[in-house]
DNA sequence: CGCTTACTGTGAAAAGATTAACAGCGTTAA
DNA sequence: TTAACGCTGTTAATCTTTTCACAGTAAGCG
């Protein structure tokens, strides 16, 4: 819809932290305004990023008074699509998968986590955290009916490449992949590749060697 | 202790994901040997991509027989500091927590996790996945005796800070922060901040408006 | 009113990360 | 032994992202 061209990946994730953050500035203070450089600090990030950033979304403040809080999380949500309800399945029931479950789901109520799967027999069939838990073996039928558009894989490594590809043939069109591997989709897929290890293994490595470098900047 | 100036942190979590490869392949595979674009393919990125990587890492192949396997993982091994063990600290023991809590736990044994807090009577003075949990107002005597150096906080968003602040105080180097706020620190430490929730609305995002772009490369 | 101030919007510069390109070399095959 | 091949190591080019710097502008103040 909107034909905005080549929005990076990092701006996207600044717009949704600006969009978290004044969403609680806005339930909490009472200063209509906001300037870049108080977002910025909130942040920890400079003026001159945020201000590009809300450039690249089209958002316009007032010099001398800063951006105007409802306006500008009206505009972030808008965005981020929060004007139409998203659906969303999970796959991999152990426990970061009964994690992403409770922290998910009524975090937001447009991003409706309709349905859960597991190869084991012995986690389906029930309710957790407010999911249905389906058998994996039944996920193209499931998600055929709730128009799903977004997958979070939460299985194995060596099964996520096959769940990936299942969900693609379901009509996913974004995947946040926990598993510690590599996955591979039709170039009209977008995927989130999140590892774990290798995040922690990040800090590791950093905090051996750091007191006497910097680190490059983000 | 290794003099390398300024590697990025990409260049690390990508490392730490050759590293684990590595590990597999070196596991299954009877060749000792890998090109530079078998492991490419692997991770999904370009040879150049991977040779520039164990360039900065000080690894040198052979041509026309490319890396060997042993050899480069015990490399990235020791580059990612597994000679020596690192002892971690997790805080926060929600569901996210306890996930982490199983995962971590002896998925490497030279990555200690020795010690659990959380503000919950109800939750400490046990034992979860094989790691003591104990009240969050002990964080700091309990981690002098234990000689963490890295911390992994799944508070909710409102406490963390604090939370990073006594880590730190405690002789933290590194944190993995999973709260959703921007956590500030000394110079000196490490943090890295995975934010579940913009990682998912970016994915919804692109997967929304995905058919016609491209994604701008990683 | 006009002056001052401190902000936004944005082109241009800088910094950082990735990719291209190729010289040089070890291996293999003839 | 030599020639051909296909790899690595690395420099240079390109592309991306961030920061700088400043013109333009609205609000507040005297």
């Amino acid at each position: 819809m909107a034909a905005q061209r080549k929005i990076s990946e990092r701006t996207v994730e600044r717009i949704s932290r600006y969009r978290r953050l004044l969403e609680s500035i806005h339930a909490t203070s009472d200063n209509p305004f906001i300037y870049s450089h108080e977002i910025a600090s909130l942040c920890g990030l400079t003026a001159a990023q945020v201000r590009r950033d809300l450039m690249t979304i089209g958002f316009s403040g007032s010099s001398a008074r800063g951006y105007e809080v409802a306006e500008l999380l009206r505009s972030a949500s808008s965005f981020l699509g929060f004007s139409h309800e998203r659906r969303m399945a999970l796959v991999g029931i152990g426990y970061l998968g009964r994690a992403l479950l409770d922290y998910f789901v009524d975090r937001n109520p447009l991003f409706k986590l309709c349905a859960a799967f597991d190869a084991d027999p012995g986690k389906v069939d029930r309710v957790i955290h407010g999911v249905r838990c389906y058998p994996v073996t039944q996920l193209k039928t499931v998600l055929a009916t709730h128009q799903v558009s977004t997958g979070i894989i939460t299985v194995p490594a060596d099964a996520a490449q096959n769940i990936a590809w299942e969900l693609v043939e379901a009509g996913v069109t974004g995947i946040l992949n926990f598993a510690p591997v590599q996955i591979r989709v039709p170039a009209n897929v977008f995927i989130e590749n999140l590892d774990l290890t290798s995040a922690l293994e990040k800090v590791a490595y950093f905090a051996g060697n750091f007191s006497d470098k910097e680190r490059t900047k983000k």
